[in-house]
DNA sequence: CAGATTTTGTTGAAAGATCAACTACCTCTT
DNA sequence: AAGAGGTAGTTGATCTTTCAACAAAATCTG
């Protein structure tokens, strides 16, 4: 339909050997890792990883308060989906929307005692689950291996979605910022309310 | 609730700095790359993965076809999930039910002349996709780093995955076969009808 | 072989994600 | 300052996934 890509039927470039078995151990890899990731953490925490992360932004912000447009670009997600994700922690009490005052159109997440005292229930829970599926199971060398790969993939596809939603452009440096700082990090840039 | 881990408050196991930023680093890049996979192949193939990846099985099965629950173990994915999978793929004209004689419990999910044509029409696509979006952008270093480094997780992974729903075991062999073959492969072992 | 147990597969409900409007507000231009 | 256009955020519909419950058929056990 759109010629978003050049239709000129030229030979596709199939996968060799090395390439499909690497393919083939990159999504089975990745896919059950996140799954059992988030099946920890639904079971530890009682939410899905997409919840905590954005408690986790909220804690790591100043005043625990973010805009809801930075949020969604801190979690890498569409502003749809992170309103509906908000409206469900509401109801469970974790987080509370405020209006922000100096646009008026704008609406701010905060974190709530509950929500907060839930993400540090959570926490060494997630952490332990993230180093028995992956830290503890890599070398040091593969370590650094594996930071270079994403880092390498990065580079490329964070132009590509930046690019596509230009209202979203705020991602890449969002992404760009996690990326220099530690997890558990402070204070991250204010938050402009 | 249940102690399915030991409740001794011992000191979490936090991330260091260089543990930390490899975690961002993977978690954005490797949900961003299934991103944009998937996007891609919702606009060439009108379809998700997992359905794509239905309709792979299917075709690299004799007969193209399969029992139900050998699909869901290949696929990784619960029999739940491939039993609405199926249901919509049926919908769209792609995948045909059929009962298995030799089993009357059973049921074969059967390729369809549309659906072989459909996989056809988005397989080209779908492979430049993944060249663009990670083996174009690999040393060919990081390809062998990379693929030790998915089987290490997978090694850790598989029997977790599969002791634990003692009646998907075959999802280990399922997927230890596919490691050992090519993603454009030939055909599967007999599908036991 | 009768009864208990497992296995196979489906179903409906609920949760999460995506998509396409849509409102309200801000900002830029003239 | 009026209007055009952009930005912030929400909403409802739809799609996919999960979960728990279930029916039907196979298999195991005494």
């Amino acid at each position: 339909m759109s010629p978003a890509r050049p239709t000129t039927a030229t030979q596709p470039r199939w996968l060799d050997d090395d390439e499909s078995r690497a393919w083939v151990a990159w999504i089975l890899s990745t896919r059950l890792l996140w799954d059992e990731l988030e099946r920890d953490l639904q079971r530890d925490a009682g939410m899905p990883f997409s919840y905590y992360e954005v408690l986790v932004m909220l804690s790591e912000s100043p005043l625990r308060a973010r805009r809801m447009s930075e949020l969604a670009d801190a979690t890498q997600s569409s502003r749809s989906r992170l309103s509906h994700a908000v409206t469900r922690l509401e109801e469970l009490g974790w987080v509370r929307r405020e209006s922000c005052p100096s646009d008026r159109r704008g609406s701010l997440a905060v974190l709530t005692e509950a929500g907060f005292a839930a993400l540090q229930a959570a926490a060494p829970d997630h952490v332990e689950s993230v180093r028995t599926h992956l830290f503890d199971l890599l070398s040091p060398e593969q370590l650094v291996q594996l930071r270079e790969i994403s880092d390498t993939l990065l580079d490329h596809l964070l132009p590509i979605v930046s690019s596509r939603d230009e209202s979203q452009a705020g991602r890449l440096e969002m992404a760009r910022a996690r990326l220099g700082q530690s997890d558990q990090g402070k204070g991250a840039p204010a938050h402009g309310c």
